[in-house]
DNA sequence: CGCTAATCTAGAACAAGTTTCAGACTTGAT
DNA sequence: ATCAAGTCTGAAACTTGTTCTAGATTAGCG
C-alpha cells in the first residue's frame, strides 16, 4: 500500500460539513457524486473494487480533483461510511426498539443495523475494512463515525446523560460491534455468532443500570 | 492496493506448521530469515515499512520466493504475528496471573500482554492492521491466531472445558482486545482507557461462572 | 467587463504489491 | 551418478494508490 500522505494544514480544505470552509453548489455536488460512486463500486467488488481512477471516472471528477476532497481511498470509504451510517441513523429512528430492557433495545437495534449492512456485503466490507485500516492521518473522520455509532447505541438505550461506566460498556460494544462485523465478513463466524455475541456483549450494559436511569 | 491473489490449491505448498509438506532445513531456515526480517522491519515503521522487496533482501530470498512462502504481505504479517504470540504464550506461562477472580486475571494477562505490544508498537501496528485487513483468503491464518488468543485467555481463566456461553463471553473478550489496540495504536484512546475498557469487557466471565469451575 | 486567486482537468510519473519467466540449483529416487 | 520434478534466483512487467505539472475554468471582486 503506497501511502505517504502529506496532508497540507493550509491547502487542503477537505470537503466535511463541520470545520472546513463551505462548498459552493457545484463543489457540493461533486462531493455527493464522488460518494455515490463509490458506494456504488464497493457496493459489486468491496475494497478492491473501489479503484480510484474509476471513481473520478464515474464521478465525472479529474483524479487530482478526488484526491482534493478525499486525500486518500480510506478517508473517501471512511467519508463513505459516515454518509451510510448518518442515514441509518434516520431509518432505525423511525421504528425505535421494542425491548423491556436498555440491553435488549441496544441488541435489537444493532442485529437491525446488522441486517441491513448484510443486504449489501460487499459495501459493508468495504467500509469496515477501511475503517479498521485508517492510520492516524484519519483519525478525525474515525472519531466522527464512533461518535456516530455511540449516539446511535445510547439513542437504543434511551439515555441521555450516561455515567463513565456506561461510556465504558457503550465503547466495548462497538469494539464487539466493529470486529464481530469483521469476523462475518471474512467468513469466520455465522450470523448465529455475531447475534449471540452481541446479545453477550449487551449484557454488560445491565451491570451498570441495574433498574434505569 | 493491488491485490487478487490466485491461491492456486496445488502448487502452493505454503509453510504452515500443519497440514501442509514438511520443510527441508533450508526451507525452514529461509523461512525463519524471512519472519525475522518481517519483524524487524515492523518493529521501525509499522505496516509501511514492511516492504516486501526489502523483506526479500533482508532475508537473502529472491523476491518470488517470498511470495512462494507468503503469498502476500498479509499473509506475511499474519504469520509474524502468529509466531510472536506463540512466544508470547510461552512467556506468559511461566509468571501465571495472580488475581482471585477468573476476570482478574483475564485483565491482568490482557493488560500484560498489551504492555508487551507498547514496547514494540510498530510492530504491534503492523501485525493488527494486517489481521482486520485480512480478507477471506487468509481466513486459516486468522483463525489459527484467534484460536491461540483464546487458549490464552482460557489459560488465564483456569478453565479447561469452557460452556458455550463462557466461549461467548471469550471471543466478546478478543474482540474488545482487538478493537481497543486499534483504537489505541491510532491514537484515539489512551492506555489508562483500554485498561478501562478491557476490565469492563472482563466483567462478563463473572457473569458466566459466579463461583468459579 | 477584466483581473487574480483558487479550483479543475488531463495526463504523465512514481511507489510498492504482485505476477511472470527463463535459467540455475536442489532433492529424491533409481 | 543421473534424471525428472520441484525450488530458487534475478529481473522485468503489470496494477493500482498517490503525486505532480501545465494549462483551462471558475468564482469573487472592483
Amino acid at each position: 500500500m503506497p501511502a505517504q500522505h502529506k496532508v497540507e494544514a493550509s491547502t487542503a480544505r477537505s470537503a466535511a460539513p463541520s470545520g472546513t470552509a463551505p462548498l459552493t453548489e457545484r463543489q457540493e455536488a461533486r462531493r455527493r457524486r464522488i460518494l455515490h460512486a463509490s458506494a456504488q463500486l464497493a457496493s459489486r467488488g468491496g475494497f478492491d473494487a473501489v479503484q480510484m481512477r474509476e471513481v473520478a471516472e464515474s464521478s465525472q471528477v479529474a483524479l487530482g480533483t478526488l484526491y482534493r476532497y478525499f486525500p486518500s481511498k480510506v478517508h473517501l470509504l471512511v467519508a463513505t461510511m459516515q454518509d451510510q451510517l448518518e442515514h441509518m441513523h434516520g431509518t432505525l429512528r423511525k421504528k425505535p426498539p421494542s425491548g423491556d430492557t436498555a440491553a435488549q433495545r441496544v441488541a435489537e437495534t444493532l442485529m437491525r443495523a446488522f441486517r441491513a449492512l448484510q443486504r449489501e456485503p460487499h459495501l459493508a466490507d468495504a467500509m469496515v475494512r477501511a475503517l479498521t485500516f485508517a492510520d492516524r492521518s484519519v483519525s478525525p473522520e474515525v472519531d466522527q463515525v464512533s461518535r456516530q455509532t455511540t449516539a446511535i447505541i445510547l439513542d437504543a438505550m434511551g439515555l441521555a446523560d450516561p455515567t463513565p461506566e456506561q461510556l465504558s460498556a457503550v465503547r466495548v460494544i462497538e469494539h464487539t460491534w466493529h470486529s464481530a462485523l469483521i469476523t462475518w465478513l471474512s467468513g469466520r463466524a455465522s450470523i448465529a455468532q455475531v447475534k449471540i455475541d452481541i446479545e453477550t456483549v449487551c449484557r454488560l450494559i445491565d451491570l451498570t443500570e441495574p433498574s434505569g436511569g
